[in-house]
DNA sequence: TTGTTTTATTCATAGATCGAAGAAATGACC
DNA sequence: GGTCATTTCTTCGATCTATGAATAAAACAA
C-alpha cells in the first residue's frame, strides 16, 4: 500500500476523506449533521454521500434515531459504514513484543492481542516471515473475515510513502522494504508508519482541540518518539518519515541508548532505560534492552512512590530530561499543544517536579506560556489504533480510485 | 498591515501570488513563459494577467526581447511591474544598529543604508519614535517617492499576523504593538517579521531547490535564529511567530545570553558572544552585548586564522555548538535542506572541523545523510531583502482586495 | 385531511481551470 | 509583395466543485 495520502489529493478526494474521517470519529450521523460538522452545504453532502452509498461504502441505518422520537418533521436517516466492507489489522512491533488489533471498516475494535517475541536478532527475511505468520495466526484465531489491509507501526525512521524502514533501533534494519515484503507474504496492502506518529494521530483524532494549530505529541514508552501534527495532519520530514526526536542527544556522556549513541532523550526516559537503571541499582545481572512488562514497570514505580531514594533519583533525572526535551520543542516549534503520552505517563507524578523545574529554567516565560501541555495516559494499544486508522484512510482512497478507473 | 498572508487565500489570490512571486524572482516574462514556469495553462495566464494589467500592477514591455530576434512567429510581449506603483522600505533593527533598504515594486534595490543607534535602553514610545524618524529621514535622503509600505525585521518572537512583538531580547519588549505603532506614525501599512525568518525567505526565494520540501535556515549573526520553510512557505508556530531556536539551551551552565539565560546556542555563536569572549581573553574592559562592527569581527577571525590558540579554542567551541544545533534540527525535523547563513559564515573555515565532528557524533548516519547542508554567505542586508519581499506580497494582496471592494 | 416542520434532493449559478479553436503578429520563402 | 508557417495570445465551451434556492419527501399535529 503506497501511502497515497502523501500525494496531492483532488478536491473531491479531500472532501470525501473529511467526511469519512468525521463518521469514524463521531459515529453514525445524518446528512444535516455531517454538513454542520464539516461546515459544508447540505447540497454538497448529498452529492458526496450519494456516491459513497452507491459504492457500498456507507449504508443508511434502518432504525431511526431513538432520541428524535419527540421531534416532528422528516426523521434523520443516519449513515454509517457498511458491515460488509471487511476488516483491517493493526500491528505494533516493539523490541520483544508484537501488539495486534482487528477493527472493522468503521474503525471499531473487534479483537486485540499481544505476543512476546524478540525480533532484534532476526534477519530481514526471517523477520518478515515471523511478522506475516503472527498476523495470519491472529486473523485465524479471531475469525477475522475478509481482512482488507494491514497497518504496521514500529520505532525508527519509516518512509511511509514508499513503505521502507530507513532505520530502526528495534528491528536492526537499514532500508528494509517492509511494506512490500509483508504485502507479498500476506497478499494484502500493508501501510507502515513510525509508532509515535501513529499514536499522535490516534490522540488527535480523539480530541478536536488538538487538530487545529500545531500539536507535538511526545510518546514515552518502549522508546521515546515524537509525532508532530500541523492542522491535524502528520508532519513528514525528508523521505516522508517522521521525527527521531527521541534520539536527540541531551547529555554528552549519558547512558547507553538502543541507537548506539549515548545521552539520548530515550536513554533516560524509555521503559527499557528506567528498568535497566533500576536493575543496576540493585546490582542485578547484566541489563538488557528488552521491553519490561507493565507489571515490572508498575513495581518500580510503586517502590519509588514508597520512597526508595535511589529510584526517586532515577525518576528525578528522567523528569529533568523530559523538561529539557519539551523545552527544546517549545523554543524550536512553538506548538499550540504539547501532549505527553504513552505508558511512561504512569509515573508522571514522580517526573513532574523536576520536569517543571527543568522546563521553566530553560524556556522564555512568554513563549512557555503559549504552549498548552496535556498529559494523556495512553497504553501501547493506542499505537495500533493510530496505524489502523491510517490504513483505513488509505483503503478509502483505494476504493474511490478503483471506482474511478 | 495585518499580514493577510496568514489567513486563508482564495484560489484566485493564490494563483495571483504565485504569478507575481515568479515575476519578482525571474524578472520580466512573456505569458507563455509564465505558464511553463508555473505549470499552468496559457488560458489561465491570460485571464490572470488581464486583471493585473487592468489594475495597473503589471505593464507590457514596449521593447521586444532582443534574444528573440532570430525566431519567427508572433514576438513575445514580456510583462513586468509598473514603474508607477511606488516603493517599499525594509528595515532591520539590531541591538545597536538599524539597516534600511528601499526597493521598487518589482523588488529591485534602489538604496540602502545603515545607522548606528542603541535601541535596547529605549521605552516603547521612544523606540517607535526613533524608528519612525529614522525611516522618514531615510526616505527623504534617498528621495523615495510614494513609499507604499514598510517591512521591519527584528530578533525575537514576532506575531506577524497581528503585528505584535511578543518578546524580543534586543528591543527589551513584551507584547509591543510595533506594526500599529509604526503604522500610525508613518501613515503607512507596516509588516513585522522575525529576522531569521526574513533571511530564510530571501534565501529560498533565490534558490528554487530550497523551495521544495522542508528547509531549515540557521542564521548566525547578531544573534542566532531559525527560519523554517515547508514547500517554500514560512512555518509559523503559536501566535503565528517563528522559532526561537537560538535560545535553546545546549549547555546547562554556559555563557550568559542576551535572553537572560545561560548556555543558549546564541551565547556561543552570535557575533556579540564571540566578540565578548575574545575581549575577555585579552582582559579587556567589561564586555557589552553590543553588535560589534564587521571590522572588529574580521580582526578576530584574522587573528584566529593566524593561529591564536585562545581564539581558535573559541571558534572550536562555537563550531561544536553549531554541530549540536544542526544535529537537533536533523533528528527533530529531518529537513531536506539545512542552510547555514548570515554574517557568522565568515568564520565557517574555523568552525567546520568541530562542527562536523559534533554533528556526526550525535546523529544517526542514515538520517544525517538525508539532509543536504548548504553554507550561504550572506550579510545583514539579506534580512531587509527578505522582509521587503514579504511586505510587497502583502501589498499585492491589498491591491487585489481594494479592486474587489 | 390539511398544515407544519425538518430532512434530503434537484437545479441553476458561480468560480476556477483547461483544451481546442481562432485571432494576431511576425519571419520565411517564392 | 503576397502567401504561408510559426509562435503568441485570446476566446469559447466544457468540466469540476461547491453553493443557495426551490422542491420533494417524510414524518407528526390538529
Amino acid at each position: 500500500m503506497t501511502a497515497m495520502t502523501l500525494l496531492p489529493l483532488s478536491p473531491r478526494e479531500t472532501a470525501r476523506r473529511r467526511l469519512l474521517d468525521a463518521l469514524r470519529r463521531e459515529g453514525p450521523m445524518a446528512r444535516v449533521e455531517i454538513g454542520q460538522h464539516l461546515g459544508v452545504s447540505p447540497a454538497s453532502v448529498s452529492d458526496l454521500t450519494a456516491s459513497l452509498l452507491d459504492e457500498g461504502i456507507l449504508v443508511a441505518e434502518e432504525t431511526a434515531d431513538p432520541a428524535s422520537g419527540l421531534i416532528r418533521g422528516r426523521p434523520k436517516t443516519r449513515l454509517y459504514f457498511a458491515e460488509t466492507l471487511g476488516s483491517v489489522i493493526g500491528v505494533w512491533t516493539g523490541f520483544n513484543r508484537i501488539e495486534l488489533r482487528l477493527v472493522d471498516s468503521a474503525g471499531r475494535n473487534r479483537a486485540s492481542r499481544h505476543v512476546e517475541r524478540p525480533l532484534r536478532s532476526l534477519g530481514a527475511e526471517e523477520l518478515m516471515d515471523v511478522l506475516a505468520g503472527t498476523i495470519t495466526a491472529f486473523a485465524e484465531e479471531t475469525g477475522a473475515r475478509d481482512v482488507k489491509a494491514v497497518g504496521l507501526a514500529c520505532q525508527g525512521y519509516v518512509d511511509t510513502k514508499d513503505g521502507i524502514v530507513a532505520w530502526s533501533p528495534v528491528l536492526g534494519a537499514r532500508d528494509l522494504p517492509l511494506a512490500s515484503g509483508l504485502g507479498d507474504r500476506l497478499g494484502k496492502p500493508v501501510l507502515i508508519e513510525n509508532d509515535a506518529s501513529a499514536m499522535a494521530f490516534a490522540i488527535t483524532q480523539r480530541n478536536s482541540d488538538l487538530r487545529s494549530g500545531r500539536t507535538a505529541c511526545l510518546m514515552v514508552g518502549d522508546g521515546v518518539g515524537l509525532g508532530f501534527l500541523i492542522q491535524g495532519e502528520l508532519y513528514r520530514g525528508a523521505r516522508f518519515g517522521g521525527s527521531e526526536f527521541g534520539h536527540v542527544r541531551l547529555r554528552r556522556s549519558g547512558p547507553q541508548c538502543r541507537c548506539g549513541g549515548r545521552g539520548c532523550i530515550e536513554a533516560y526516559l524509555a521503559d527499557y532505560a528506567l528498568h535497566r537503571d533500576a536493575q543496576l541499582i540493585d546490582h542485578r545481572p547484566a541489563p538488557t534492552l528488552l521491553l519490561p512488562s507493565e507489571g515490572a514497570m508498575g513495581a518500580i514505580v510503586a517502590q519509588a512512590r514508597a520512597g526508595d531514594p535511589a529510584l526517586l533519583n532515577l525518576f528525578q533525572a528522567a523528569g529533568e530530561v523530559l523538561g529539557d526535551a519539551v523545552g527544546i520543542l517549545i523554543q524550536t516549534l512553538e506548538p499550540d499543544h504539547i501532549v505527553i503520552c504513552g505508558p511512561g505517563t504512569r509515573a508522571m507524578d514522580l517526573l513532574r517536579p523536576s520536569f517543571e523545574a527543568a522546563l521553566d529554567s530553560q524556556t522564555i516565560p512568554e513563549l512557555r506560556a503559549l504552549a498548552a501541555i496535556h498529559v494523556v495516559e495512553s497504553s501501547m494499544d493506542l499505537l495500533t489504533e493510530g496505524v489502523v486508522m491510517q490504513a483505513l484512510r488509505e483503503l478509502d482512497l483505494d476504493l474511490a480510485r478503483l471506482k474511478a478507473a
